[in-house]
DNA sequence: TGAAGATACTTTGATTATCAAAATAATTAT
DNA sequence: ATAATTATTTTGATAATCAAAGTATCTTCA
C-alpha cells in the first residue's frame, strides 16, 4: 500500500503546516503582542501544578536560561510576576496574571472550536478512525521514547 | 460529546509535540550538523520543480532574506549549491548536493517508518476512514485560511 | 557548626531563524 | 534610453534557543 502512506504522508505534513499557521493567525487576530512560543509558555505555567521555574521550564522542554529571558519579557508586558518562595528562597514561583488569564482563556476557546469544527464533519466510523490512529500515534512515539 | 473533544485535542496537542522531539531525535541521531528548519529547507529544493530562491522561499512561508541567509549556511556546509541562470540573470538556482541527496533520502525514510508504524494496526477500511478524516481536517484549515 | 557540595536560578556569549526595508543588479516596457 | 519592475542580497533588529559561568541559598556531614 505506497500510495495509501503517500497520501496519509502528505497528509500529516500538510495539517501540521495548517495547524501552525491557523496558531500563527489566532494570535494575530487576537491583537495581542505576544509570539506563539509566549502563548504556550503562559498555557503551561497555567496548567503546571508547581508553579516554579524549573517545572515550567521541564514542561516546555526548554532550559531554565531560556526561561528566564521569556519570562523577563512576559513579567515586563504583564501576563506574568514572579514572586521568591517563602520556604527556599532559592526557588520563583510565576504565576499568571489577569492578562494572562484571559490569553489562557481565549487559547483555550481556540483549540476547543477547532476540535469541535473537526468533529463536526466526520461520522462515528471516521471519529473512530482518528482516534484508533492517533493512539497508534501516540504508542509509536512513546516506544521510540 | 465533551469527552471525544477533549480526547482528540489532547491528543493532537501531544502528537504535535511529540513529531517534534521525534524529528529533532532523529536530526541529532544523524550525527549531521543541520536543524530541522535546514533540513525541511533541503527537503523543499529537492521536491520543488523550479529550483529559484522565489519559489523555494515561497514553498516554505518564509521570506526571501530568510532564504538567502540559510542557503548561505548550507552552500557554506556543503548541502546545496547556488548558480545563476542564464536565462534571466537576476535568478539564482539553488540545487543541492550528493551530500544533500543524502539527507534527504534519510528524512524520507524516517517519515516513511513513521508512516508504516500509525498504519500498522489499521485495516483497509479505518485506513480509508482516517484518510478522509484527514482530508476533512485539511478542508478545515483551508477554508479558515 | 561551619565548610563542602548540591540546587535553583540568572547572566553571558553565541547561534539560528525570522522580518521589513534598503540596496543592487538585471530585465522589460514606454 | 529612461523608467518601472523583478529577483536577490544586505542590513539592522528581535526572539528563541543553548551551554557554561556566576550567584544565592540550602543541605549534609565531619
Amino acid at each position: 500500500m505506497k500510495e495509501i502512506h503517500d497520501v496519509l504522508n502528505n497528509a500529516l505534513v500538510l495539517i501540521f503546516n495548517l495547524v501552525l499557521k491557523s496558531e500563527e493567525k489566532f494570535i494575530r487576530n487576537l491583537g495581542v503582542n505576544l509570539s506563539i512560543a509566549e502563548i504556550h509558555t503562559i498555557d503551561a505555567i497555567a496548567k503546571v501544578e508547581k508553579k516554579t521555574m524549573s517545572e515550567v521550564a521541564s514542561n516546555l522542554s526548554i532550559t531554565l536560561g531560556t526561561l528566564t529571558a521569556s519570562i523577563n519579557n512576559l513579567e515586563k508586558k504583564g501576563y506574568v510576576e514572579r514572586n521568591r518562595s517563602q520556604v527556599d528562597r532559592r526557588v520563583v514561583l510565576v504565576n499568571i496574571t489577569q492578562r494572562g488569564e484571559d490569553v489562557v482563556e481565549q487559547h483555550r476557546a481556540f483549540h476547543k472550536e477547532m476540535i469541535k469544527d473537526i468533529v463536526a464533519n466526520l461520522n462515528t466510523r471516521e471519529e473512530l478512525a482518528l482516534v484508533k490512529a492517533l493512539d497508534n500515534l501516540i504508542d509509536y512515539f512513546m516506544s521510540k521514547k
